[in-house]
DNA sequence: ATCGCTGCAAAAGTTTTGCAGTCGC
DNA sequence: GCGACTGCAAAACTTTTGCAGCGAT
């Protein structure tokens, strides 16, 4: 961190709603911190900490990637946010703590839709009541095939029905 | 394949159910295809590329890990076996076929136990029905916390709290 | 004989780690 | 000032790929 020394370009008097969090929770503030969790805030959600390094290069002096999954693992320790392998080779990070939700990846797009947990709870009950096991709701991805996918894929194969049957 | 030209330790005239079921599949057979599907077998259940590799050593001649990557990207395009990511880095394989089941990972003592796609049908209907995405049914691993470590971990707590308390 | 499969080695990609220096408290 | 955090570089780890040669059909 050679820059930025007295610069603080929108941090001016150190008390932001990110600063309060992390100081009622005992971390250090760093400048490091702060911005990974802007990038989580202002992209709104999943990011590969290789994206989350890109987005902070854009926007300040760039901060090293192992620092990155340093961070992560601090915050995800804190609960602040939480970390989902989205397939793909990369684990994805989100901030945590607003409304509790899942991922449903399509495998065909690559698109990820949300899922509230409403619709996770009965089999998180059954689970519980039947087996013992309690589902950790914060780490869950379902895969499969989105809505657009399923019709695109149907049509697909109605066409080669039709072209075999001439 | 240096060696093993025609020892064919276990495979007297050629025709295993292993072997019957690549043929039917249209697929070669080789020796180390047929190792990998016994390695599976015989351990039945998730075992990494490292661990068939490691396996299969222990067994006869061994194999490539390229290779053992290979075999399994091959299998599972035959639909013989899935993978799953069961945390942890590497993926898991097992055979496929038999009955349609799930896992549920546990992460606190690393156990994997495997729970009928019966508590999942429930919840598949229902992202079908209400959001119109289908849920892959193969490839799908839940984290949280088993029975026992459930158990041990309030134990803990009650430990604590009584400690506190002294 | 053909074409696919295998072994070997190297590369690619993600994540972790050791160490020296810096910065938050 | 102390101890935690960061940057840099290298390593660890899983998975993929290119290529030459062997093997299944």
């Amino acid at each position: 961190m050679p820059h930025q020394s007295s610069s603080h370009t929108h941090l001016p008097e150190g008390t932001t709603p990110i600063v309060e969090r992390f100081r009622r929770l005992g971390l250090r503030v760093t400048p490091q911190r702060v911005l990974v969790m802007e990038a989580l805030a202002s992209t709104g959600g999943h990011l590969t900490a290789d994206e989350i390094m890109r987005w902070v290069a854009d926007h300040s002096p760039a901060i090293n990637l192992a620092t990155i999954y340093r961070t992560l693992d601090t915050l995800a320790a804190s609960g602040l946010v939480t970390q989902t392998d989205l397939g793909g080779g990369a684990a994805s990070y989100e901030l945590a703590g607003e409304s509790q939700h899942h991922h449903l990846v399509c495998q065909r797009c690559g698109g990820v839709a949300e899922m509230d947990d409403a619709f996770l709870a009965p089999l998180r009950e059954r689970l519980l009541g039947d087996l013992g096991f309690r589902v950790d709701t914060t780490h869950l991805a379902l895969f499969g095939l989105c809505s657009r996918c399923r019709a695109a894929e149907e049509a697909e194969i109605s066409t080669q029905r039709a072209e075999a049957e001439i």
